[in-house]
DNA sequence: CTGCTTAGAAAGTGATTCCTTTCTTGGATG
DNA sequence: CATCCAAGAAAGGAATCACTTTCTAAGCAG
């Protein structure tokens, strides 16, 4: 017969780490798209151009290769931590990057996730949020606060702990409710109209 | 033979809205315990006493019967509207209330809903979250803040819309989080450290 | 160049589960 | 009491899907 196929193109084999983030994308794709219930090895597979053989060589089962997909995730999509000077714009660019960043896909991953990881794994929706969302996250927001407390702007020691966390619990919510990016107007109104008022009450005198 | 078998107790006939309550209440409990994904008609015909015919007669497919058990549970589960006179007290014990009443329950059954029914219904999140969840709730909330303004405690007009849905947003996302109905610490501090010290910005001079 | 690991294709197994169908009989209705 | 609708039991069809097995050959290591 001839040699090669009009519209068969070459396929190269990946192998090693290269592959295994390919399946990690596709899974995550995957969950995005259809999610958990819905997904299945195969239509990984199929999206990676590869086959199920391939998953199973390297995770026991289709939840430790979605969590582990979670987690692949998280490890290549950091948010950024902005450096403004000033606490309300690092607040607005923390919570835009936040949102826009993971918005939709982990809602949708989280929500996907909940049902039939939940049952398998035990674990908690909080618990998957702490493993799969803020792991890296939290620290970055200390460090925000953090940088305020020391250029003078706010006294952390006299800010309850749930104005510090309000932002971004709500941030979640709306993100939980919407599976979208929230809209620059609500992220200001948060800063605007719920946060600073709230932190004012304990600003020091700045000038 | 003998008449009637000792282990074998008579069972009677449910019939019409009867059956139906038990049917609903039935995949309540199970979409609950086990979520969506491992929710199964002949479970749920099981946990009701009865036949999965019996389940198919009056809903066409699992999804249709898992979305009419949401809605029969809200249905049959209103949130109390306090009136204790008073806008602190009243946002305490309908948060309370919201908490207790829906938290675990609900936040379970909405994120179990979420893989499994968005994929076939198209509903977003928030549309579960209208259908199932707020849909009567919303109006109890501008009622209390309604009784508020009338009172004098507050001047509704002036006080932003973020501001007004914030502890119930919060709420919310806790009980997704946590799955279990919130601390009464928390509520207060939902309360005391976030929505009062904002609202007070616009109190009317009580006396 | 040689050999060994493993990617990738393909087929299949077994379990689950949605949904249907058939039949018997309880019990509501007149 | 007679009639009839529907409850409940039981069995099965058909499809899906997690996971396995086998085989060929790609491409890296020596």
């Amino acid at each position: 017969m001839v040699v090669t196929e009009a519209s068969e193109p070459v396929r190269r084999r990946r192998h090693g780490k290269q592959l295994e983030a390919a399946l990690l994308a596709a899974g995550w794709d995957e969950l995005v798209e259809v999610g958990y219930a819905r997904l299945t090895m195969e239509s990984i597979a199929v999206r990676a151009r590869t086959s199920e053989s391939v998953l199973y060589r390297r995770w026991a089962n289709k939840d430790q290769f979605v969590l582990a997909a979670i987690e692949h995730y998280r490890n290549t999509h950091p948010v950024a931590v902005p450096d403004t000077g000033a606490l309300r714009s690092d607040l607005l660019a923390q919570l835009t990057a936040m949102s826009e960043a993971l918005a939709g896909f982990f809602a949708i991953a989280a929500a996907a996730a909940f049902s039939g990881l939940l049952a398998d794994t035990g674990l908690t929706p909080a618990q998957v949020r702490d493993r799969a969302i803020d792991a890296q996250q939290l620290p970055h927001v200390r460090v925000i606060y953090e940088r305020a407390h020391d250029r003078g702007e706010i006294d952390l020691d006299r800010i309850p702990a749930a104005v510090l966390t309000m932002p971004f619990d709500l941030v979640r919510h709306d993100m939980l409710m919407d599976l979208k990016p929230l809209e620059p107007a609500r992220i200001q109104s948060i800063v605007d109209e719920l946060f600073l008022p709230l932190v004012r009450n304990h600003l020091r005198s700045k000038r």
